[in-house]
DNA sequence: GTCTATAGCGTGATAGAC
DNA sequence: GTCTATCACGCTATAGAC
């Protein structure tokens, strides 16, 4: 049987024609997906969610087992979310290289950081229902940003000395890193530069 | 006056030949330092300090005004400690691009995180007491990679139209990271393949 | 300089009425 | 399905003896 509760509301459209945004439980969600991705997951107290979602505390532990529960289904939401947005920007209706460019020139807040990557650094993270919807994220953006390197190196668009994976990790890697600078420097721009410098460097591995 | 007090740890060999590294001022702040790098500053509770340093309750509030206070004097010579640290990688005694291979090649700890770089998605960072160690060595870093990186250029090393803070700014970003990657995959080896594409990367923007 | 006792507060969850 | 009352616990800090 397949429970509807468990289906992420973004995807919701797939299966309803008008979806039920309002209800209890998604303002509880989309509570909890902000709150995560404005203070992390350990600061992110009961009575924060509920002030926010402006749900009672009897709603909260009806819908979901408790904090983890809320939060692990939060995380799938965003999941999904992020892999939709990722998986646009390598949409193959332009060369390899340039779909790249594209993920790499995404629009970021730089000040707020990455909704996954900022939770990464959180002890609680060593439970696996919030650990495995960040590691599947990154999984999949690392092996469709591989394949697209594969392809331009293919195309003869990339040096072919340059080792796909590696690189796909070198810019993942980046726009991670550009979120630290930027909270770092109190200063979302940088977010941005890092960026840039990884688009120069594409540049120059590019065969012209 | 000049408070010996307030000399970070590390520079006590300057000043006396026999440094005292066993007072329990000292316990406490190795405590602190170990902590804040495996679990961070909000999860770093005064009991768990007190546990590993065998100091008494009595002692922290004795010796620091407070939990804020201590790890604010631990991040100022976790500062001094990594700043150290990055300036002997870029020490001139090679050619610049092999100053920046030395600092890409360093030994890291990708399952640990930076031990400054992890704090920033903590909200307590907006207290300048931990922000600002933090953004010193941020700003330091970017300094020196961008004066190494322009030498580079100037001395026909690497490609001219490359921007050398942009590139500085992306370098550290592939650092901090491959940390945040080899977290969220629970394989410290990505730290290392993170450096790895961007060495590929400054490879082939250099001039043979 | 270190100890013990204690305090006020927020967290995360449960119980049971409605 | 939501409400209020209540709980045990840990956090961070203070007070005052020694």
């Amino acid at each position: 049987m397949f429970d509807l509760k468990y289906i992420p509301t973004s995807m919701y459209c797939m299966y309803s024609p008008t979806p039920v945004k309002d209800s209890t439980r998604d303002q509880l969600l989309e509570a909890a997906k902000s709150l995560l991705w404005e203070v992390g997951y350990e600061s992110m107290s009961p009575r924060k969610i509920l002030e926010r979602s402006g749900a009672g505390h009897g709603s909260l532990y009806h819908h979901f087992s408790g904090k983890a529960d809320l939060a692990g289904t939060a995380l799938l939401e965003i999941e999904v979310e992020l892999t939709e947005s990722l998986d646009r920007a390598l949409l193959a209706d332009v060369s390899p290289i340039e779909r790249i460019r594209r993920f790499l020139n995404k629009k970021r807040q730089g000040n707020k950081g990455c909704r996954l990557g900022r939770l990464t650094q959180e002890a609680s993270i060593a439970s696996p229902t919030l650990r495995d919807p960040i590691a599947r994220y990154f999984s999949h953006a690392e092996k469709q940003l591989t394949q697209t390197l594969q392809e331009a190196i293919t195309s003869g668009e990339l040096q072919p000395d340059i080792n796909p994976r590696d690189l796909a990790c070198g810019l993942l890697s980046i726009i991670q890193g550009g979120y630290v600078l930027s909270r770092a420097n109190g200063n979302g721009k940088y977010a941005t530069i890092s960026a840039r410098g990884a688009l120069a460097l594409l540049d120059s591995a590019t065969l012209k």
